[in-house]
DNA sequence: CATAAAATGTAACAAATGTTACAAGATGTC
DNA sequence: GACATCTTGTAACATTTGTTACATTTTATG
């Protein structure tokens, strides 16, 4: 378990002998769950830090109608929900569920708090974590402020390529990047067309020239 | 100085004598910007906690175009990005610029560190600030997740009225919340119309009552 | 109370996006 | 190479939202 926890982002940098004498201090627990079973419920308290050792699990939302949404799957060596300890509101937003069988490492707050004080290391790598997750939605709400596909078309290719570079290559199918937007994948299609009629873009298939820069940049606002 | 600063939200439950002498076996500065100074520059690495003591800043964003947009106002007491010194890409994603005469106490990461194995309340309420903006900012991409105006008012609605209550107030004017929305004004004014004429809830300026609930249900997907 | 400013209701029209369906091109597998 | 499957291109039409403009109501201010 160590030498895989080793390598989780949490326990980064923090040698397996070292991990097995920093847990030896404080309370944990592991807990196995069964695949389907369900892990812990929206809204309850998150009191316990934990950790997906082997297997998997995903979070599921239930909205006002009851229908369910898969938020994410998280795999060994995860995290759930580290945002979640701490905070006003430190109550889940999902239901978490087992993928498959699975094993959990459950440390609860206190003893995670004592974990800061004993390792340096792990409390950087918890505020890493954290941060880079603030830093990860924010990018997304950031991109998603632009209104229209065309301004999300125009914002993804030039973040995509180099600075004296018109050569870029999209990284996802049409279908992922229509997700990814937030869009239908036929629009996103139909602009991208619109892109290549206007003289603005040349594609073929994944690869992208840019023809007009200037007019790529205008269309973001 | 102290006395502010015990009140903000990072050294909440620290006494400002205990402050003064907690701040004495660190590094910091205090600067003054003018009206207008700019302080930091958007991809500037952030290696120092910055607190507004006097005065209020502005985060704005340069797109592509060139264009500025103003992303958010902090004021004093509060802390500049505290989710941007650690995480992957520790870079201001926003410049900072000053809204009128302003004093900044800036610590080096190095001392925030520092600060938080001498002071525990410090460490939580540092936690909690960056666990709090996870959470503010999940909210609103899970909000803004709704696609039409009529999901997104139903989910608002639903989500401000308590469980066995009919009644429910909108806490803003129709142009906040078509911005909250990302929406305009006029076609969220139509869309409450709608919902009115279809019998499901009745407005009369900012009162609500809903008079159908499980069509405003219905409506979220 | 008078007035200006802000907030709201509404309509006609334009633009953007979604929906559905189908064809054709790529890609992997046996 | 033949086949199934994934991916892309495209079109017609429906729906949603934006734009602009104006009238009306409410709220704030002197």
């Amino acid at each position: 378990m160590y030498d895989l926890l080793s390598k989780s982002t949490l326990f980064h940098g923090v040698r397996a002998d070292q991990l097995s004498s920093l847990l030896g201090g404080v309370n944990y627990q592991t807990k196995k769950y069964q695949k389907g079973e369900m892990i812990a419920l929206r809204d309850d308290p998150c009191n316990h830090l934990m950790i997906v050792i082997n297997g998997s699990v995903k979070g599921e939302m239930l909205d006002f109608s009851g229908k369910t949404i898969k938020i994410e799957d998280i795999e060994a060596p995860r995290t759930i929900a580290s945002a979640f300890i701490f905070g006003k509101n430190n109550r889940l937003p999902v239901d978490i569920i087992a993928n498959e069988d699975v094993q959990l490492l459950m440390i609860p707050k206190s003893s995670v708090i004592q974990l800061f004080r004993e390792n340096q290391a792990f409390l950087n790598n918890y505020l890493n974590s954290i941060s880079n997750r603030a830093q990860f939605l924010s990018n997304r709400l950031y991109f998603l402020s632009f209104k229209t596909i065309k301004g999300k078309l125009a914002q993804y290719i030039l973040s995509l390529s180099q600075p004296g570079e018109s050569h870029v290559t999209f990284p996802k199918t049409q279908q992922e990047m229509a997700e990814y937007f937030g869009v239908t994948r036929p629009s996103l299609a139909r602009v991208i067309g619109e892109l290549e009629r206007e003289g603005i873009i040349h594609v073929v298939r994944k690869k992208i020239t840019i023809t007009n820069r200037e007019k790529l940049i205008k269309l973001i606002r």
